[in-house]
DNA sequence: CTTGACTCTCCTGTTAGTGGAGGCTGTATA
DNA sequence: TATACAGCCTCCACTAACAGGAGAGTCAAG
């Protein structure tokens, strides 16, 4: 019979740890004194806090040791858990090389800069959202304005209440000087008619959205842009589809730069 | 002012996070109802927010976010921040790196022996020892028991109350059919003379020492050797110095197949 | 006025233990 | 034999970053 002192020099497991493992039911003594509640522990119950570390060591949480350790189960049951774990463990690896190649982006651009960017770029995922749109090309974005005033008078018309935050989306794949293809949406509920110039449809959802959110005039937009896809090459994704804006908070009617507007800017993104 | 969840809709975190972070202090709502205590967000305190997802995406604490957002810090000491983050994570890679090939090991182990190993391999760390010594060239492991009789007839001359466990080292590099080079080591405390047969030193701490524990009857302990030496290189690591043998719970006097004898078997390991 | 959606605070639970307070127990020494 | 002290006990609080739920108050629409 050891002491629970001894026991924990032998076994390089605390005093603590020990105590804890009786209480979850783990490994209770061999005997245990009624009288002072000292615990006593068996030499041979060495082999099974062995065990015990050995299956936390392969990354097992207690409470499936416990079932590992009762159950007594068969090779293919432990075979199959093993394989659980195999997959859980790679993925946290894969998780961990992303966030330290995210790491590592950001280290770059401070070295090469000198300077903290004032974007954060996040991944988050999007829902489908429905949506009345107009969609046309227009010379430049600002003239947008227009396709604006024919998609909020026809919601007037029809007596739909727009909901909150409305979006463009921008379907041209490279950059353009002019004539640009642009969809402006409004987010409803309910159903509007369409017409030749209004549809009504669903956004599609976006499992990986990355995006940044712009704070001051629409003049300088393009700054958020920039860091967007650089932080997007940086860190090993391909933009996958049109890119959105989200008018948290527009602007005043029309003036190009109200210095408050809140604006956010997403890409669809692929890892590769 | 939004309420909290069109700010949560918008930001696309949880009400009990947005609610937490206004408790910890992260992000407080721009105004708060005296009478209802309801929060109001406003639309700039997106971009701190999502400032602090990107920082949590990096795998930043909310304290060191705090930090992060609160000090104003200079480029150097972002870049400092960064670096430590980045041999974190690295290292938290590295070990589940060395989990998996552990998990890996195992699979292989029970696909190609359709069996589960009744032993099980763990590294600990093993602290110097003193001891008192007696180590010579037998015929046979069995044969060790003069050296036994040789070490505690000194101690008993000299009064010294022997600590628990008793162990032997094994020098011989490789196998050996006879002639071992053994050493049989009790740990004492305080002091004892030496002579020519018995010495008293320090065995070494061992930082990554492999070990399992055999419990069964000496004359199968090959076994325990076996998985030992599979585990040891299976997972990558190679042997670095004696093997030690910890005698648990001792044979009684010389009968070999005392069949409930308790021995830890060890050896120092590194990786690669 | 009622309904239902929204919000509030407060409490508990999560993992695998660690640290400490306050109080027994067992042994060695004076 | 008295006492010091190491070792042991139980119970409680704490960790990080929230999630779930209870019970109660608030707000806008019908």
């Amino acid at each position: 019979m050891i002491r629970i002192g001894d026991f924990s020099k032998l076994s390089r497991v605390t005093v603590k740890t020990l105590r804890y493992y009786d209480e979850v039911g783990l490994l209770h003594p061999a005997h245990v004194d009624v009288a002072t509640g000292y615990r006593f522990y068996a030499h041979d119950q060495l082999p099974r806090l062995n065990r015990i570390l050995a299956l936390k060591d392969l990354g097992f949480s207690l409470e499936e040791i416990g079932h590992l350790l009762a159950d007594d189960l068969t090779t293919e049951q432990m075979h199959g858990m093993l394989k659980l774990r195999q997959s859980e463990i790679s993925h946290r690896v894969q998780d961990e090389r992303e966030r330290l190649a995210r790491v590592e982006a950001r280290l770059r651009q401070i070295e090469q800069e000198d300077v903290v960017s004032k974007y954060d770029a996040v991944i988050k995922k999007v829902e489908p959202i429905k949506v009345a749109a107009v969609r046309d090309v227009v010379p430049t974005p600002p003239d947008q304005g227009r396709l604006w005033g024919e998609l909020m008078s026809h919601l007037a018309q029809h007596q739909v209440q727009p909901l909150e935050p409305c979006l463009s989306v921008y379907y041209d794949e490279e950059y353009k000087e002019k004539d640009w293809d642009i969809e402006v949406c409004m987010p409803i509920e309910g159903d509007v008619p369409e017409n030749e110039r209004v549809s009504v449809r669903e956004l599609d959802g976006v499992e990986t959205m990355a995006y940044v959110v712009h704070h001051g005039p629409f003049t300088t937009i393009g700054e958020a842009y920039e860091a967007l896809m650089k932080w997007v090459s940086e860190n090993d994704y391909r933009i996958v589809g049109p890119a959105r804006e989200i008018y948290l908070r527009p602007a005043k009617e029309g003036i190009q730069n109200d210095p408050d507007t809140l604006t956010e800017i997403q890409f669809p993104v692929e890892k590769g």
